[in-house]
DNA sequence: ACTCTCTATGAAATCGCTTTCAGGCATTGT
DNA sequence: ACAATGCCTGAAAGCGATTTCATAGAGAGT
């Protein structure tokens, strides 16, 4: 592998110099730049990236950690961080943390130790405790997505996930059902209890009182799904629409139905949460809350570039918006 | 953030001998160990990964080019590939190729700009000749998964495609399907060939003609699988079942069947490929030919870090055989 | 008791780049 | 024609680790 050095010589020139017409920036003088472009192409000269960082003390990447690389929720938002990542030059190193705490902690620490120069995080396992104190005490910029953490609440972006329940029971209610279900997601999750919170807030704003056994709990999982939803039928409590935390429990929620001899949504009717590519892919299609991942992948981008000076500093979405997506799951009471 | 220059004079020893505690291999008194240890810890040290980096010329990490990340089918690989660099200490850093080729090269390069110890590549845009130049003329190994490069055969971990074509289409003509069509895949990929020629030889095989007239472009995705059913449907050629190349295009498929008022499986059975969670969550499920993305991914990096020295050289497949998983969408004829 | 290993240690070179600093040379102004 | 100004350039000092090499001291062998 060549080095600067063998430029410089091959190029008659100082290393300064040859450094100089790499990074641009200083004038150099236009036959010495031409002398070093030759040189680098005789070479095959590559810098060293790992020198580079050294001297500079800047990686060119940011990192993301990821609670589960290949979910289709998460892809999109590492697709927004990337294309706001790439067009700022910045390259993207991604890891995974496997939804455990102990590997999101690894994961963390790989990335922390210098070797990006902004982090991105999506983690479920670890707590709100975890993170702050992360954010505390790194030296580098941290944006959380998809979670709201109020001590670091401006490095945050986020759904309002209570507005995204109340959206779905109240697209209900507007269908003319009454008695509305709900399978919650996993309750340690603060998404969850949020949707949960704007379910029982869209019943109250049509005087339907709270109904404890209309609830079951769906974990976010397509087995949590399908067990809460026999739950639910086994009880023999009458309703006629359910409100499902994530899509992926909806999947289930919808096999149990099925298999109980449950029309959807002619029998009961379904609104999932996410908006992932399960919704589009399941029969009946999934009428669901969507979460604009890859919008919140951008704003993450954006506001860890601005921290490191890359990108302009400028007016970021930080929380956003839900919205309903009507497909097929849902029928007039 | 502290140096090994700090942690040294706190400890009261050498740099050397930190590094030589940090790194291990070389034996260290107890007491100057103790002592390094508490000034680590009490300074906060991490190691500056560039500098260890430029020092050794080892990263320590792998990098995985991908052409999608977020999409379903190679998440898999990803996983695969993580759990085996993770067992050898080793990071993983993914980069995406946006099914460009241009996007393709440039993720590319920078990965090779020695950021990672070896590369594993999974691209769909760049040609054969592409991947043949790039294994040439780079100093670090690459391991190219999901495809067959004849010219760098040894450093390939794939599919027998031909056998899962074969599969598909056995398993209808078993079924006792007669009239089978075939919705193709990308014919640039050479996949999509082979499972082609696999369907075409197991029609042969059964001494069944091949006609030209049941097959239909699908190209791989849903709206390309829909189109190629409604034109498979509009030529008023007779068939009972259809092996479509991937799930992808299956569900497109599916989807025109059920709006052209076909049944499935009862009046056209379907067989997909890849077992893409699509397959599980439509509705019919759908029967469909596997790849083990998972274990293709822990073969490539086994033979990525056997490369580089880091894991055991060991006997690793290379070809892998596709497996039928039996669902709901194949009806005996 | 004396030489001969060995073992643990530190000093210093090295990895390949960036960046500061000082100086040479050509302009410009007077 | 001379001082002042600016523009390019090169030498050298980092950046923060690893690693080689030499050496001091401890133990072993006779």
């Amino acid at each position: 592998m060549a080095t600067i050095k063998d430029v410089s010589q091959l190029a008659q020139v100082s290393q300064a110099t040859v450094s100089r017409v790499l990074n641009g920036g200083v004038p150099v003088s236009p036959e010495k730049q031409a002398a070093v472009l030759a040189a680098i192409e005789r070479l095959g000269y590559r810098p060293n990236a790992f020198a580079r960082s050294l001297a500079t003390n800047r990686s060119g990447a940011i990192g993301a950690l990821v609670s589960e690389l290949s979910s289709a929720v998460y892809g999109d938002i590492i697709r927004g961080i990337e294309s706001v990542a790439e067009e700022h030059g910045m390259h993207l190193v991604v890891s995974s943390g496997h939804a455990s705490a102990e590997t999101e902690r690894r994961s963390y620490d790989f990335l922390e130790q210098r070797r990006t120069d902004a982090l991105i995080l999506q983690v479920d396992a670890s707590t709100d405790e975890d993170l702050s104190r992360w954010v505390a005490s790194s030296d580098l910029p941290i944006v959380v997505v998809g979670r709201y953490i109020e001590a670091i609440a401006e490095r945050c972006v986020y759904l309002d996930n209570g507005a995204g329940g109340e959206l779905a029971t109240r697209h209900l209610l507007d269908r003319g059902h009454r008695r509305i279900a709900h399978i919650s997601g996993l309750m340690r999750i603060p998404d969850a209890r949020d949707r949960l919170e704007g379910y029982r807030r869209a019943l109250a704003s049509h005087g339907i009182p709270f109904d404890e056994s209309l609830v079951a709990n769906g974990a976010f999982v397509e087995d949590g799904g399908e067990r809460a939803m026999r739950s639910l039928l086994a009880r023999g409590t009458d309703f006629s629409a359910v409100f499902v935390a994530n899509d992926q429990s909806a999947a289930g929620a919808l096999k149990a139905l099925r298999d109980a001899g449950k029309r959807v949504p002619e029998d009961v009717s379904l609104v999932g949460f996410d908006d992932t590519i399960v919704a589009h892919y399941l029969y009946p299609s999934l009428t669901t809350v969507r979460q604009p991942f890859d919008e919140m992948g951008q704003a993450a981008a954006w506001l860890a570039l601005a921290a490191i000076g890359v990108a302009e500093r400028r007016e970021v979405t930080r929380r956003f918006e839900p919205v309903l997506i009507e497909r097929d799951s849902v029928a007039t009471h």
